[in-house]
DNA sequence: CAAATTCTTGATCGGTCGATCAAAGCGCGG
DNA sequence: CCGCGCTTTGATCGACCGATCAAGAATTTG
């Protein structure tokens, strides 16, 4: 027995950290070149690992994909679990937003994997959306309804209100060349700033209510 | 000689015709898997010609997909340039969202095929962006910056505006697959009806002066 | 230390893909 | 009808990629 390290038993010492090393190149690797674009061998040198080794942690290309994957869902939905109905719907809305643009910000690798999965008809995660997704934004949805009938928010429609945050901060991570094509190149912390500070003033003023 | 079309020569019919094919074909493939995702067999295919018939037009796979990214650009930014400065400017602020909005369910593929080469790092227009584009968006927030002394426009800042308005339209085609996950099967009528409504709502009251 | 187990990799196989070529098909002017 | 140029395709080549295997290296265990 080794549980010196104090987590439960998941494989070896070694085999714990090449599986780190393998998901996080192929996050890397995936998430610039898509599924089909990306090869083993990329993530292989990535992780500094022979082909066959990798293939020897997991035994198909589609599941280093599929791992990685899975290991992104929650981080995607927790932001919007947070919201809580008993807040300020305006406090609520301005944290869901500030929190999505910071994991733009923070991991703009699973981004633009998300957005790759997207975009290609989200064939391994069809899933998941209808279900544990759908789900939770229905309940948000339901939410933001009572607020707009306490008359603490805008008679907006919540799904497309819901779409509009996840569109605005995503972007900085999925256009992020084009973002920096035209901005120049100036400081990360400043441009994270300013988008901050557009995206407070345009949902503040744009779902008050009255 | 064929003047009869009256179009000028560019070829013969059937070449024109048999590009016309191919250019469409690339579209649907490319915007759905990429680059490398994307294979001469499928889209000789899907335009309905062998292989090596699509190369005898193409002489190579990339100069296919460097043709059709090359129809998209001004299409990409014809409404920006619409925008006037002697307008309204909350108007002409609507009726850009609009525009982009009606090209997002008018032609998702291009809608697509952008952002997939945006998530890739834009290798192969990234010329463009620090160039043309760039241009562009400086001479329309040199605009917004005129209204917003004008005390005709809030004070945002125009380049997150211009960035918030590309990513709220975009959505809807991009992420076309989660959009219809979560709002289930509703006629796409009443999604872009929504959509329009939420949008021109909140940059209405987002950006109002004072 | 020795045996057993786990880990690593060079070599290789089958399949796919981009690209080429030669030959066959087709349309058009004489 | 003939001959010429434009168009189409079956066959094929080389490169790349996913996956396998057997053998060797490293680590753990008794």
């Amino acid at each position: 027995m080794n549980e010196t390290t104090g987590r439960r038993a998941c494989g070896t010492r070694i085999q714990r950290a090449n599986r780190e090393r393998i998901l996080d190149a192929g996050l890397e690797i995936f998430s610039r070149y898509g599924f089909k674009g990306s090869t083993i061998d990329q993530i292989a040198a990535k992780a500094g690992m022979s082909k066959p080794n990798l293939l020897y942690y997991f035994r198909r290309k589609g599941e280093v994909y599929d791992a990685v994957l899975g290991d992104l869902l929650s981080l995607w939905l927790d932001p919007l679990r947070e919201m809580r109905a008993e807040g300020e719907p305006l406090d609520e809305i301005r944290r869901y937003v500030f929190r999505k643009l910071e994991i733009s910000r923070d991991r703009p690798r699973e981004s633009r994997l998300f957005a790759n999965e997207m975009l290609t008809g989200a064939p391994r995660i069809h899933g998941l959306l209808a279900g544990e997704l759908k789900t939770l934004v229905d309940e948000k949805a339901s939410v933001m309804r009572g607020w707009i009938e306490n008359g603490t928010l805008a008679p907006v429609d919540p799904y497309h209100l819901i779409f509009s945050v996840w569109a605005t901060t995503q972007h900085y991570a999925d256009f992020d060349v084009q973002v920096r094509a035209v901005l120049g190149g100036g400081k990360e912390e400043e441009r994270f700033h300013d988008a901050a500070a557009f995206l407070a003033r345009l949902y503040t003023y744009g779902l008050a209510p009255g």
